[in-house]
DNA sequence: TTTATAACCAAGTAAATGACTAGGTAATTA
DNA sequence: TAATTACCTAGTCATTTACTTGGTTATAAA
């Protein structure tokens, strides 16, 4: 499983669609600049959003993209898969080789972990997430003091 | 923000010791030898779990490893922000270079879903999983089809 | 007091991934 | 016909992963 800096790159990037995408398509070149993030990376990025349908591209002057279906339909989850490659990977499907069940009763713990945080992301769709969370605090100033426990590592994304 | 297999390993090693720590601390070599992680490599991992106090190690033979604390005060979270570094990127702590807002509304978005996977990765408590998840489908067989939507890559993590 | 056993520690490595650049082609509108 | 956009391929460099090698210290048992 995984959930890197990747996936928010995309998540962002679909967000920005679901805002912008009332009024005709957004283009990746708009993206790149709001979001700080590089074209061609979006290009590719967008690639796999779009093998997965969640993005449909249109070409020529005035094109862009739009989402694939609703965003009250398209989840954090799929996003993340999209992009990210969410790989499962205890093997022990057909229990051979299973440390008389000791490896495989943690192997079923973690599986049960990793079910659930992935529904979890499931249910969370573009929607939802603007609904709630974008109109409450509008502004770039927020006070909460979230990151007492996490260590803030400034990573610089800027803008070229 | 990043959830990655090096998590996945540490929070299968923290439920090893869960379960198996009842009598007496679990050595690294067990549990390398159980669930098919490099020896020199739980010992990194364990390096970084004692610095945030999750695990408590006894040194000489009959040494281990114990919890650093009961299995229902450690979380999810606790463990793969000790060997994970749970990053925060959304620089635009202070609304300078914010495009028009824009930027920092899908940060902000983001900003919100980062803090709710957090908090519900640190809601789950190793005593948790291990009672809910365990108990119910022993064996290795499950039949569940979880994962249609989500490309099972078979990683091998096999044991040398 | 020696020896085996474990935790602890440091440095290096091959492979994979991440984020990006360069340089295209193919549609489509003006 | 020219500009604009999506779309595609093949790189690059830095970071991270997972691991190896080769130690040292503390401690229990011999």
């Amino acid at each position: 499983m995984r959930l890197s800096t990747k996936g928010r790159y995309a998540v962002t990037a679909m967000l920005d669609l679901t805002l912008n995408g009332s009024d005709g398509p957004v283009t990746l070149a708009e993206i790149s600049e709001t979001q700080g993030i590089s074209l061609s990376y979006l290009e590719q990025l967008f690639a796999a959003l779009r093998s997965k349908q969640l993005v449909k591209g249109v070409r020529g002057p005035g094109g862009g993209y739009y989402l694939g279906r609703e965003a009250d339909e398209i989840s954090i989850a799929d996003i993340i898969c999209a992009v990210d490659e969410w790989v499962e990977f205890t093997r022990c499907g057909g229990n051979r080789d299973c440390q008389d069940g000791k490896r495989c009763l943690t192997h079923n713990l973690w599986d049960d972990l990793s079910n659930e945080i992935f529904s979890f992301l499931q249910s969370i769709t573009l929607a939802e997430l603007v609904e709630r969370g974008g109109l409450k605090e509008q502004g770039c100033r927020k006070e909460k003091e979230k990151a007492s426990i996490m260590p803030t590592a400034s990573a610089d994304t800027a803008a070229a």
